[in-house]
DNA sequence: GAGTGGTCTAGACCACTGT
DNA sequence: CAGTGGTCTAGACCACTCT
């Protein structure tokens, strides 16, 4: 069953999609909200908070509540990026899996997955493509006593769509770590670049729901392909 | 005076950098939390949600409250490194001003500031330096009808303080761009780099609470210089 | 001052985790 | 099954905006 502010965020996202509302559009005030939805305050306004953190909607206090402005196109949300996503095309993608084996963890990767000097770990290396230009070059290791099993036809479709299947693991949250650099050779080739072009460089590392580290990534994106954008709110 | 839940959430906040708890930790449960604090559930809940969409803590239904991984040293949490930190070295830097000069928009900036052809500029040039050095080169626009009046001293300070503190606008939200790319020459004199290193490159709007747009500005970022945090929350 | 969003409460009941 | 977080309600009152 769908919690209520599940329900209640969605058709007002659906209803300002259907209506065309642009930026700035007042919707219907909170009583309004109420009656129409048949639900209590708190409910209305939890549905509110979660259009409002991400980026659908903001409330001015004393005034009403508003339409935000949509994304450019071509734009992938930063945050959103990595199984987090509902975008379609995303959905689509089918990475090209370069290498699949499995390793002993060096310091690096025991700190960050936080696992045993004598765990086996699966080290997964993929071309991600998106709109048949490939758009970036990822290193993901996982740890064999939480991710039991992979192969190359999992890692060709959606690792993370495949453990939340198949383990019953939930995302949940990540931290990522970006700096701009210059390219090694090794990435060059991946992307279809030149060594010494500009890239991207993303380390990051997902959560379970549970607050276990089950993914670590270190992804290089492509500086011609890959435009980002993010929404920030204060508080 | 002060919302019950921001001080329910700040004094949890400090109570976990007192103790110095370590990610993982658990905090009391929310029974426990509702008879310390002298608050209604949720008030607690807020206050959590809160710390929660700020990277503090993790909750996991049935189980517990966790404390969440603390970023690394020397990263700049990119979701709050304008204006929106409370971060006391940030608040320590002295931009130095390139350029002040009053502009008529051009269409990139109607259309960002949502200004109109008549309206006048304010276009200020800054380097920004973190502990001596200069990690980025930053472009901003302000609509002179919005902020009727900048000067050198003020661009060498902080804009946003002034513009909260002067006319009473506070930062509501921010949409931000992003790309890696070449620098142009100009940029990577004013960043001591050289032609075509690599930068990124960050356009970002900036909207009062009211919903208006105030600042559109153009920033790169040096890439030695510069190293990002971002976390993300599954909502 | 009318309208609108934000805070806060008390309490019932649901859903998930772990032993 | 005990413990813990999550959902949802009804209602009172506060704070801000705008005319």
């Amino acid at each position: 069953m769908m919690l209520k502010y599940d329900k209640v965020a969605l058709e007002i996202e659906q209803s300002i999609e259907h209506k065309q509302l642009k930026a700035g559009s007042q919707l219907s005030n909170i009583e309004e909200l109420i009656a129409f939805y048949q639900v209590s305050r708190s409910t209305i306004l939890k549905a509110l908070d979660k259009l409002q953190s991400r980026g659908i909607i903001y409330q001015v206090q004393g005034s009403g509540i508003f339409v935000r402005k949509r994304k450019k196109e071509g734009y992938m949300n930063f945050l959103e990026n990595h199984g987090f996503s509902s975008d379609l095309k995303l959905e689509q993608r089918k990475p090209v899996l370069v290498q699949l084996e499995i390793i002993k963890p060096n310091a690096e990767i025991i700190e960050n997955l936080n696992c045993q000097l004598e765990d086996e770990i699966y080290k997964v290396e993929r071309v991600h493509f998106l709109e048949g230009k490939c758009y970036c070059y990822e290193t993901s290791y996982y740890n064999k006593m939480i991710i039991p099993y992979l192969n190359k036809e999992i890692c060709e479709g959606s690792i993370f769509n495949y453990i939340k299947n198949s383990f019953n693991i939930q995302i949940g949250f990540s931290d990522k770590y970006l700096q701009v650099g210059c390219l090694p050779k090794q990435a060059a080739g991946y992307l279809d670049l030149t060594e010494n072009d500009p890239g991207l460089f993303v380390t990051e590392i997902f959560y379970a729901h549970s607050g276990i580290a089950f993914d670590y990534s270190k992804t290089v994106y492509h500086y011609q392909n890959t435009h980002f954008f993010v929404q920030s709110q204060l508080s």
